[in-house]
DNA sequence: CGCGGCCTTGAGTTCGTTCAACGATAGTGG
DNA sequence: CCACTATCGTTGAACGAACTCAAGGCCGCG
């Protein structure tokens, strides 16, 4: 509970990339409190219509947030790594109509929202870290929205590989070209709203054709080729600026 | 530019049905200096890597966010009606891959980002509304991958007209169960990620199953039917807490 | 009155699904 | 150490929801 977890230095580093931050602002979040649970593969860590008081912090593996439907059918809505804070807009909307899940076995850090809520009041500069941190998970669930709506199942496939490709190489867990991909196929399917049997068909497709290779959990991929089959722009993921600022905030 | 404009005012009744704001924080809505202008239906107000230094407040009409793809396809992955921020992340990241178009002919009110910060700055309270209000535009986000993702032709369309029909009601431009709807059938195919010609045979079957019904661009649709049809639950749009509190600073 | 934009309808096609069976692999207990 | 079982991955065949292409109808506007 006290001392720094090393999924806060994830955190923190994370949140670097995107804005900038003072050293007081730094040993605040580094200074948050903790507790570490552990959970094993596809486990619900939070359901539709529960209310947290906490935020989860991926320490280990892969977490996803998702929607059930009435007929039993899911949908993956969101991807979270290690450094990721899966639900910090919980903070500020506690009351959740999603659920969380673990992908695989993962180590998560529950960080209590007072102590979040607490430190964007005593500095303006994290409450608009925070909410750049939630802009930027909101302009990955509208590409996904582009994605599943307008690409074919092959693009969709190769465009979430790409995503996590680059999300796993920022979050340093790999390389964007060769990382540890947990998801079964279902899940895989789950979260490009396919079929288990479709998304083995195009694994297969993608496979043969030399674009992929997967061996045990551990996805291989031609960046380049992939990228284009995509039409992955990785702007939306907004890349780390030159000087690390956070534009604007100084500005004005 | 100076003076409090309506749609300042359509704004802060948005916030406060999610955040309770003090007197001075209203008034400091209040005040926000602006721009009025209008656009003529299909117009893109801002267009993929633009860099934006304003916000795009709604007015009068609907605004849409939307994706484009290399064949040419669209999908709007957001509609925004009158008192709606459509880009208020954009406070934080000006920098944008999506862009906004105008749905039917419409007036919106830009905002600089600056006021925005300086704002969020000074009144942490403001920071965090206007977090929570990026929380509920990924939290509706979230839903429309679920129901791209997972459901029939006919539960995304009903399931739209429900989401629009409680917003307008909220937002004070319509009833639940009838409301002005200026989107054409293409335009709807683009938000539901359906061609504009499966739409006409879906509002076909809609109309004959006397679910809905339009004229001139007004929609009125059986509400509990429909609701059904499309597994609507509101909760992810965030009813207003009985006390209009912003909760999660008090608990735990 | 004629034109352009939007809506409507039909017929054929396709991508992804469904259902069903089989194969591989890893963990478990005797 | 091996048989047993459950889970996940693989493959085939038939089906269906939504798409494409194409033509015609309606309505408002100049």
């Amino acid at each position: 509970m006290p001392g720094s977890h090393a999924a806060l230095g994830r955190f923190l580093t994370r949140l670097e990339t995107h804005s900038s931050l003072t050293t007081p602002e730094q040993q605040a979040i580094l200074s948050l409190s903790w507790r570490e649970v552990s959970h094993k593969a596809n486990r619900d860590l939070a359901r539709p219509g529960d209310t947290v008081t906490y935020a989860t912090l991926v320490a280990a593996g892969w977490v996803g947030r998702f929607e059930s439907m009435r007929s039993g059918a899911r949908e993956i809505t969101a991807l979270y790594l290690p450094g990721d804070l899966a639900d910090l807009h919980s903070t500020v909307l506690p009351s959740i109509s999603w659920g969380l899940t673990s992908l695989g076995d993962t180590t998560i850090i529950q960080i209590p929202h007072h102590q979040l809520a607490e430190l964007a009041k005593q500095y303006p500069n994290l409450a608009l870290a925070f909410w750049r941190d939630t802009a930027l998970d909101s302009s990955i669930l509208a590409k996904w929205i582009a994605n599943i709506g307008r690409k074919d199942a092959r693009a969709r496939i190769a465009h979430l590989f790409c995503e996590m490709g680059l999300r796993c190489e920022r979050a340093g867990v790999g390389s964007r070209d060769r990382y540890s991909f947990p998801l079964k196929q279902e899940q895989l399917g789950d979260a490009t709203a396919l079929t288990a049997v479709h998304v083995n068909r195009m694994i297969g497709a993608l496979t043969r054709e030399n674009l992929i290779s997967i061996e045990s959990k551990h996805l291989t991929l031609r960046w380049d080729e992939l990228v284009d089959l995509a039409e992955f722009a990785p702007d939306y993921l907004q890349r780390v600026r030159p000087d690390g600022s956070a534009s604007e905030s100084r500005a004005s």
